[in-house]
DNA sequence: GGCATCCGTCTGCGATCCCAGACGAAGCGC
DNA sequence: GCGCTTCGTCTGGGATCGCAGACGGATGCC
């Protein structure tokens, strides 16, 4: 990356991003360290993230952690972001009629990011939570819209199996390559619709479509959850059928709200 | 406030801060002016915002809005600060025994701040929504953390009938004044919940208990919502006994989580 | 209790950023 | 098509920030 102009709105940046991906509230030298900064810099940017309500400072744990102004940030996104805005009542729509959890994604690189999720009562929270990402060709909502990519496109995002890895773990891929998730998308095309089942939470399936835009670009996906096992399951391609019928509405409003 | 020690980090707060509470995507120059930046200094700034995806352009409509980035802070902070990932399951037991839709609050100045919503089957999704603010003297969980607040701290909080504004809008408060509150107060003090039927949403009512912590603050509060005529509505006092346990469960869980 | 380590604050000077204002491009109304 | 307004980029010098490192306090271990 070119060295940013304005180097002190792009440390404060990059903290609020790194403390967002902790487990908890850390101490400020390991910020320092993992970005690479100096140390009174990194505490003058901390003062300055306390005092706007992004950061708050836990003084007995001696660490820091987000603070509330960085929370709010994202119901303004949902707001302004027509897909999480319109979105949202058609996957509570979906949650209403089927009985099962749903979400809607976005494709963010070789990840998907969950803005939406619904819960189906006596279901549980689900790791797909919103502000969650998972690895893209894992999930449901990812091979969905990794199918509607160009091939082009698909071939840039995973190069090599490298491109399989999760968050530095090169074990992580365990058998997955190219050529074997060219397979399983081209499935996806053939059916319509995405399918995982234990491969994100065991004893979970999840089906998944992609909302298209008015160029054919997938700008979405909405899955639904379900027990794998449940008795009362509808069958995949039944529930496929409602979810699809969810996504190309999304599509549908999300052409309007671009007024074309 | 003092001037900041880092200009470009406050500024750059402050821009996010801003965009967090339009209703959409904005020109820059409405930035510059209502924050009186110098122009130049916006846009260098906006760029390195949307270099890291705090902030997105949107060339056609020659706007800019807040961007994914922005939106995975607040999964960040619901990971880490306790009161939502230990209110989230809690809530949503809750929604599933009873049938209504449910939140958690947090008081933050006069405003209550929701951190948790779970909507319950084909019910709406609430104005309350998660990363919402919203008065706090007009909501339930609001009503019930300032009936859980000392005097001096009420009095602070509400000195005089400007404190009831909205927005800036001081017509916004109507009839309420610091001694109305005291006395609604009073009344939820002696019941041990909160009540508001159409106040915040015509049709819908709310009962709220706080969630006191281990020294009697209220650290939260939990709510249930439902429509306030419908025939097969429980009792408000059967509802708040539930929100009650809820709620007392929560702050034991955070008291624990202290290890205290 | 002493020692080592880490935290958070402070200093000052060389490096560099901030901002006023100019400029060309784009969009809009007539 | 023209004129006006707004957008987005660019420049340069005075103002001021960033950072290395010192310091005192806090914490934990032996």
């Amino acid at each position: 990356m070119a060295k940013a102009k304005v180097p002190a709105a792009d440390q404060t940046l990059a903290m609020l991003s790194h403390l967002a991906h902790q487990r908890g509230p850390v101490p400020a030298a390991t910020i320092a360290a993992a970005l690479e900064l100096p140390r009174s810099t990194v505490y003058h940017l901390l003062a300055v993230m306390q005092e706007r309500g992004f950061v708050v400072h836990l003084p007995e744990e001696r660490r820091y952690g987000l603070g509330v102004a960085a929370f709010e940030l994202s119901s303004g996104f949902s707001r302004q972001q027509p897909l999480a805005r319109l979105g949202g009542p058609l996957v509570a729509g979906l949650v209403d009629r089927l009985g099962e959890s749903g979400h809607l994604a976005v494709l963010h690189g070789r990840d998907v990011l969950y803005l939406v999720e619904e819960r189906a009562p006596r279901r549980p929270s689900l790791v797909t939570d919103v502000g969650v990402r998972l690895p893209a060709y894992l999930t449901a909502t990812g091979r969905a819209m990794l199918a509607a990519l160009p091939p082009a496109q698909l071939r840039a995002l995973y190069p090599d199996r490298a491109a399989f890895a999760w968050r530095g773990d090169p074990d992580a891929a365990g058998e997955w390559r190219a050529s074997r998730l060219k397979q399983l998308l081209h499935e996806v095309r053939e059916t319509g619709w995405a399918a995982e089942a234990g491969e994100v939470t065991p004893g979970l399936a999840s089906v998944g479509v992609a909302v298209l835009d008015h160029v054919g670009w997938p700008a979405a996906a909405i899955a639904v959850t379900y027990p794998d096992d449940s008795p009362r399951t509808l069958p995949a391609a039944e529930i496929a059928g409602a979810v699809r019928a969810a996504a190309d509405e999304l599509g549908r409003r999300i052409g309007a709200a671009r007024g074309c």
